[in-house]
DNA sequence: CCTACCGATCGGTAGG
DNA sequence: CCTACCGATCGGTAGG
């Protein structure tokens, strides 16, 4: 079997990737503090001692869970690097895209409420995490009025605060509502008011 | 001494709007599963045993606080029963008075995200909570048309639920921000961009 | 309202 | 990766 030498690091990475699964419906269904290590590591087949040689705290996962999900939307998000009303749009395909995977909303949507008391363990990322949101979707805004496709009286940094705030408080509905809200639609409505051009 | 009469009873009371207050402070700062009723009962200078003879079990003591919560703002958002634009402007105001109550911003933000597990006890008060509001307020949004007061291509259903989006995301941003960011602003903003009149 | 206790569960460690 | 264990803490009850 040729695949016998490698066979003990892969299984530690497929195993490794499989603990951020279940960690990351974990987090998402009952929160950091309502998550448990025991229950996690059942749900992968081992013990828990045996997730901690993986992560060897549980602030550890949850960071871990936090990057590893960055890298994969992150990377997404960025793809063909689009400005402007470019970029205003693939956050609507993000939405859109979301609305399909409900673990990732509720990851985030109970986190970053949790996150917002101060000693939590990653008070610091929600909090960097907002701040470079508004940002750079600010500056996507300011893209879009130099594209000449912003309508007038749009304040670029008012209405990225609007935006994020917007789909964060959709995201709780949609949840809410048992995934039927049109996150996507309701959120492409309010971008195009603002615009001069088609979105 | 007079007072000596209904003492017992007015202690009780007392006690009881002391343990909501507490409990309201708890359930914000961690959430409910992370509220330990010993921690709450110590606060209010009870022991744990002594906080179940007011409120029987955890479960209940949240639905208490809940329903306190509404009393108290439900009586000042329909105070003078406003309509219409009035209602809009009514809600507005509530985000400004809110910025100075952070306990309660915090106690809806983290409980409303901890709420969307199906399981939570709060489940069906939240679910109700935002179908009723985003249906009130839909209904203002069609008297401020009927006012000629709305802007022509703004959908009362769409703007109604846009607007508790808003609201909710704009706590979320507020809470993580150390309460810096402008909520009220930024949502009067958003409501005046849909009127054609001063709001 | 109290002390004292119940069984369950937690994150993490020892030792292999 | 495992079993076995640590001290701490949980919601709730017994009995007064």
């Amino acid at each position: 079997m040729t695949g016998d030498t490698r066979r003990g690091y892969a299984k530690g990475r497929a195993k490794r990737v499989e603990i951020l699964d279940q960690a990351m419906a974990m987090f998402g269904e009952v929160g950091y503090r309502g998550a448990s290590l025991r229950v996690i590591a059942t749900r992968c087949g081992i013990s828990h001692p045996g997730l901690l040689h993986h992560f060897p705290t549980k602030q550890s996962l949850l960071l871990a869970v936090l990057e590893h999900r960055d890298e994969v939307d992150g990377e997404w998000l960025g793809l063909g690097g689009p400005r402007g009303v470019g970029r205003l749009r693939r956050l609507v395909d993000l939405a859109a895209l979301n609305a399909e995977r409900r673990g990732i909303v509720e990851l985030f949507s109970v986190l970053a409420a949790e996150a917002t008391s101060t000693g939590h363990p990653a008070h610091t990322y929600f909090v960097e995490r907002y701040r470079t949101s508004v940002l750079t979707t600010a500056v996507s805004y300011r893209e879009a009025r130099d594209e000449g496709a912003l309508r007038s009286g749009i304040a670029p940094d008012e209405a990225a605060q609007q935006l994020i705030a917007l789909m964060d408080g959709l995201q709780i509905q949609w949840l809410l509502s048992g995934c039927v809200t049109d996150m996507a639609g309701v959120l492409r409505a309010h971008v195009q008011a603002q615009l001069t051009v088609e979105l």
